[in-house]
DNA sequence: TCTTGTTAGATTGTCGACAATCTGCTTGTC
DNA sequence: GACAAGCAGATTGTCGACAATCTAACAAGA
């Protein structure tokens, strides 16, 4: 018989899709930080009863990127300038975590899904999509995750990931232009092709001291915002 | 006029009530490894609707503990010896991470906190309550991530000790004395006293690795588990 | 005997309506 | 005018019922 792997079936409920459209419309910035979600209206939208709708503004809450008051209502998270240097405080070091563990696991696959995500990265880069650039290089950072077979290890970073892809999008919005940091992302990829674990993760650390500091002063620009409807 | 501090006013929504139940009821070991959550049954068991419930459940899956496959339902997580290694490892790197961050944070506060919770501990041991033994220990454990001053980082090891909890709790029912460990705890609290961080973070590793293997030996045992209705 | 189609029962997913709670405005009183 | 009480509207929390889906048992055919 031949064998063939068949990945598991798409998750086909309206919940899942809520879910999947919601941390979308976050992520992105479509949703600004402090925003108020409407069920009534926001279920009117989606054309969705209620329910499936607080079942999956429950998971958001609880993935970190939605905040709930009863009998108040449910809102995006507020950004401080805080919350950004603790999360990046903490990526740090999972990613030297990371890289530890998954240093002997590179294969061939590795090395492929690297090139792969790189190029992708690039692409983007190229076409000048903001919202899918900044996807594809926390895709490419999150390799070393994948590779670390640590179950724990990568729903944190999943987790993280969220708030930081929130973060970058709000903080590009905030300024138009594309980000630069091309070369940075050349060497990352390098450096985990070669065989100094060290440097590798050295790098990592001034990679992302890189991005830091104009989100941080973007951060700092926050400090003050209202909750609107 | 007098400063008051008033902490916040409960939830009083059924559905915070519901994941508190569930919780405990899960990581007790109540509720075991693989079962399956009839929703209907448990809603007329606790005299609740359905939605309610469901909403709990849906944040008790994002919190790590449950897992839910549309249409099929909602079960306790399976234990693995792989989840319990992974935990741990990471919990090492986190455990180091919290000390650096904690360190320079201490004050009278957090001796005096050090000193209750450690107290707490001994009162269980003492009392012979290993479930309440088991919850003092963690909470001792999580006195560094308090004072630590990152909420990413406090907000992951919540999620990280749900998981132990619900470890150290299988494993205590599986072999029915009750767990030793007084002295470790005890050296623990002095060196957060001291003045040797270093001291501190190893000994934390070492605290870690002393539970650990006993936990883990637990673990190779299962490997093999049916789930029941 | 093995496979495939069918059906009944149980369970999960979704809906629309009602109850509880909050917010802002109005009213009345001093 | 200041302030408390109370009312109306909007919004969230909860409920009971229905629809969609799964599971297991059974029947039919090769």
């Amino acid at each position: 018989m031949a064998k063939l792997d068949f990945s598991p079936i798409a998750d086909t409920t309206r919940r899942a899709e809520i879910v999947a459209l919601l941390r979308r419309a976050i992520l992105t910035g479509q949703l600004e930080p402090g925003q108020k979600l409407n069920e009534l209206r926001i279920s009117e939208q989606m054309r969705v009863s209620r329910a499936p709708l607080r079942e999956a503004m429950r998971e958001l809450v609880q993935e970190g990127i939605l905040t709930s008051i009863p009998y108040a209502g449910t809102f995006v998270i507020d950004v401080t300038a805080k919350d950004i240097i603790d999360a990046y405080s903490l990526n740090k070091v999972l990613d030297e975590f990371a890289i530890e563990l998954a240093w002997p696991q590179r294969d061939q696959r590795f090395f492929d899904e690297l090139d792969r995500r790189h190029e992708a990265v690039k692409q983007a880069t190229r076409a000048l999509d903001t919202t899918s650039q900044i996807e594809t290089a926390l895709q490419l950072h999150g390799l070393i995750y994948e590779w670390a077979d640590n179950s724990v290890l990568l729903e944190t970073w999943q987790r993280l990931t969220s708030r930081l892809q929130m973060y970058f999008a709000l903080h590009q919005r905030a300024r138009n232009e594309p980000v630069p940091a091309e070369d940075l992302h050349e060497t990352y990829a390098a450096l985990l092709k070669g065989s100094d674990m060290r440097a590798a993760q050295r790098h990592a650390r001034e990679h992302i001291d890189g991005d830091f500091e104009e989100l941080l002063a973007y951060a700092r620009g926050l400090e003050k915002r209202a909750s609107k409807n």
